[in-house]
RNA sequence: GGGGGAAUACCAAAGCGGCCAACUGGGACGGACUGUAAAUCCGUUGACUUAUGUCUUCACAGGUUCGAAUCCUGUUUCCCCCA
């Protein structure tokens, strides 16, 4: 009984990915080998920056039903092979991080990748993390040449897509990236060996490297392993996923506030929100097909984009984050008055409007205002309105707000408080914000 | 090398010597509407303490004229045709 249910349960997961829409490719007996019991699979990530970013999310959550169909999942940060430089679908050679950044980055990483994954040490399929640049640095290249590089031919290595596409585009690529995918197989191979891995998990782009892996096991091990992989993330509008104006959504609060990143999951377009909310959250499947059809009945509300933001915000950072986002969200979007905008505390106002343009003022001169006008003057040095001109057209329009109370003549008086004693709330239209802070 | 044409605001593109801070379209920004959306409608788009006012603008430098984006001369750049 119980090994019919675990039987069950191991299949699942190509189930789960299926219906999630987060299957693309795998090779041929993988399920087979999952039904048998539990097995355990490695996906690897890149250690380019000091924090995953959304993209990553896809890794993350693909491990994450791994585990929860009972295997074992190891999350591999590639100290090693982030000094080597993935050409995977990169039009040009990347530039080499030094060591310290490295170890900096792999560190941060690993450090985030521990909050998504069971790490506990009493279940048998517990998460791990590992690096292999553990295993990497003390392999020498004479060694890794003989015992490795014999194996796989260079024709077989040419034949790849990533490799075969920066030979026909003439951007030419360095010896150091085109063995990378031996590196990313070697690294299969010696988690088979030593951990009994069996699975690479990996994005669509990664299939190539990860076949190499499967190839090297057998002709190194005479072994078998498998691969999966699941499909780049796309946006119904062709632009690129994960990026916002200003820039990448990351995982770490200090790069993107966490306010910031609901705000990215609110704003998700009706068209991908079905697709999103399969792939990022773990709600199951009738829960989301209810939120679907309720959704289709009342698009206005949105709920989809509700639900993704609030389980992604609260997976990535915490509830307690999600909650001042979804209020910071409502004060600034909603109907909301001065006193709503008094009522949130000095470190959420100062999140939420992490990285609006600033103004520094004295006090001398925020006591010298007596005209909504004069506070565009010199004073603010065409940091929000390029002339007082441009600033008297836009109140006239009705687009200026001080502290979310919107300024109509440009030459009434100036009355707005000061917010936590310092700080002015400038909204020039709708969605851009200034802050004036005015000091002692 | 010879001949012809063009240079106007973010882009495109109008512009009888006075009524030109310069038609119009796009873009951008703002407002209304809305779902922090799309579509639509409206407004703004040289600067100035908003004034039916002043100043600086139509490649650059000069000139003609009471008055020049508009006419003349030179310079630069671009396009086309002939070699």
């Amino acid at each position: 009984m119980q090994a019919k249910y675990q039987k069950a349960k191991m299949n699942s997961f190509i189930e789960e990915l299926r219906w999630r829409g987060m299957l693309q490719d795998m090779t041929p007996e993988i399920d087979d080998h999952l039904n048998k019991g539990m097995a355990a699979a490695y996906l690897g990530f890149d250690p380019t920056a000091d924090s995953l970013h959304i993209g990553h999310l896809v890794g993350v959550m693909t491990l994450l039903h791994f585990q929860r169909a009972g295997h074992k999942p190891y999350a591999l940060v590639g100290g090693a092979t982030g000094m080597i430089g993935d050409p995977s679908f990169k039009s040009a050679e990347r530039n080499l991080l030094d060591k310290a950044t490295l170890d900096h980055n792999v560190s941060c990483i690993q450090n985030q990748l521990s909050k998504f994954l069971d790490f506990s040490t009493d279940s048998s399929n517990k998460a791990e993390l590992v690096n292999n640049y553990d295993w990497m640095s003390q392999f020498s290249f004479l060694d890794f040449i003989r015992d490795v590089g014999k194996h796989i031919t260079v024709n077989y290595m040419m034949a790849k897509d990533s490799v075969k596409r920066r030979l026909e585009e003439g951007s030419g690529l360095s010896f150091t990236e085109f063995s990378y995918q031996l590196i990313q197989g070697y690294d299969f191979y010696h988690l088979w060996k030593n951990k009994n891995c069996t699975v690479q998990l990996g994005g669509s782009d990664q299939w190539g490297n990860i076949v190499t892996g499967t190839e090297l096991i057998r002709r190194m091990g005479g072994g078998s392993a498998y691969a999966l992989t699941v499909p780049l993330i796309t946006k119904a509008d062709g632009s690129k996923f994960g990026k916002t104006e200003s820039g990448s959504v990351w995982l770490d609060p200090e790069k993107t506030s966490p306010y910031a990143f609901y705000q990215f999951w609110l704003n998700v377009s009706d068209e991908d929100a079905s697709k999103y909310i399969r792939i990022f959250t773990t709600l199951d499947r009738e829960t989301i097909e209810n939120l679907e059809m309720s959704h289709q009945e009342a698009p206005h509300l949105r709920l989809l984009q509700h639900e993704i933001a609030k389980q992604v915000t609260t997976m990535v950072h915490s509830e307690a984050d999600y909650l001042i986002a979804q209020k910071a969200s409502q004060i600034l979007f909603g109907k909301s008055s001065t006193e709503d905008l008094a009522t949130l505390d000095e470190r959420t106002f100062l999140q939420v409007f992490d990285g609006v343009p600033q103004v520094k003022i004295n006090k001398t001169q925020f006591e010298e205002i007596e005209t909504v006008l004069d506070l565009f003057g010199e004073m603010t040095q065409g940091v929000i309105f390029s002339s007082k001109g441009e600033a008297r057209k836009l109140i006239q329009g009705g687009g200026l707000s001080i502290n979310k109370e919107k300024q109509t003549d440009p030459n009434g008086a100036f009355t707005s408080q000061l917010l936590q004693g310092k700080y002015l709330l400038v909204q020039k239209g709708k969605k851009n914000y200034f802050i004036v802070e005015v000091t002692a």
